[in-house]
DNA sequence: ATTTGGTCCTGCCGGC
DNA sequence: TGCCGGCAGGACCAAA
């Protein structure tokens, strides 16, 4: 489920936790959830200390002393918590790290689609997905004239070329609802028809989206819960997902919802309307 | 090469 | 109430 701000938050929650733990054992309930036997899983984890974690796009990089990394995605419901040894384990519980000080790092995943990847420091980028990921959307990492270069290249409909992360990492599909609405751009416009205009007010309000996210510690849709339990409170700041049917914040025309590339997609019908070129 | 569609899973909600 | 289709904040992979 979660989008970069929530990755971003459970990476903070995760490091407040668990930081500086050693692992005792490491229990996997499904197998499919990693990359390899739960045998030797554990046996490459046992006694060794949670460094610290990082973050690529929706990736959490969990750094192993003795150079290994776990690579963690959430994909749809993925979530860890923290639960002294004892507590009862939840049906959707699939892995669990025993750490030494009595505590265990629990990760549950109602859908079973996250996934754990363990590979030695440095190799992360071989792990699919991270190999081909695109820049943050930061200010510093997101260019300009990458911008103009990838867009210019692509026919692909706007709001499925925001969600490939190969382009731009982070961006899920209530944040690109976000800032096409914000951009008053329409997610049917395809991206090499976008004006130089149009992409540098699409940079700009990414940016300042994901940020704003994350300094509210992420939205909470449906069941979403960082690392600590608690639920974000960005969700109170969306203009568009999730208001079909509601008047527009800037217009007051019935927001949109149709489906894209098998995604639910919120838009206004009046402002942001497709457009023929970029020289419009 | 680029883009689309099916697939992985479970639970919930609305409609009949 | 009970059943069923549709939907869910993601992304890989095969196929067009």
């Amino acid at each position: 489920m979660p989008e970069l701000p929530e990755v971003e938050t459970v990476r903070r929650g995760l490091t407040d936790l668990v930081a500086g733990c050693r692992i005792k054992s490491v229990e996997v309930r499904y197998q499919k959830m990693i990359n390899l036997s739960a045998d030797d899983f554990n046996k490459a984890l046992v006694g060794r200390t949670i460094d610290k974690i990082d973050r690529r796009g929706k990736y959490l990089l969990i750094r192993i002393s003795g150079g290994l990394t776990i690579v963690s995605h959430l994909r749809m419901e993925g979530k860890y918590d923290v639960e002294p040894e004892g507590t009862p384990v939840g049906k959707h519980t699939h892995v669990i790290f025993h750490l030494m000080d009595g505590r265990q790092l629990r990760y549950n995943d109602t859908r079973k689609f996250g996934r754990m990847n363990l590979v030695d420091t440095g190799n992360e980028m071989t792990v699919a997905g991270l190999k081909t990921i695109g820049p943050e959307p930061t200010e510093s990492d997101l260019k300009l004239d990458y911008m103009v270069k990838i867009f210019g290249k692509s026919r692909k409909v706007i709001k499925p070329f925001l969600l490939d992360q190969s382009n731009i990492a982070g961006l899920g599909n209530i944040y690109a609802d976000e800032v096409l609405w914000m951009s008053k751009i329409h997610p049917e416009q395809p991206a090499n028809t976008l004006s130089l205009d149009e992409i540098k007010i699409l940079r700009k309000n990414i940016i300042n989206e994901i940020q704003k996210a994350i300094a509210g510690h992420g939205t909470t849709v449906h069941s979403y819960s960082n690392a600590y339990g608690e639920a974000g409170s960005f969700q109170n700041q969306l203009s568009v997902y999730g208001r079909e049917g509601q008047p527009c914040l800037r217009c007051g025309t019935p927001i949109v919802k149709i489906k894209l590339a098998q995604r639910g997609t919120h838009f206004c019908p009046a402002c942001q309307i497709v457009h023929g070129d970029k020289d419009d």
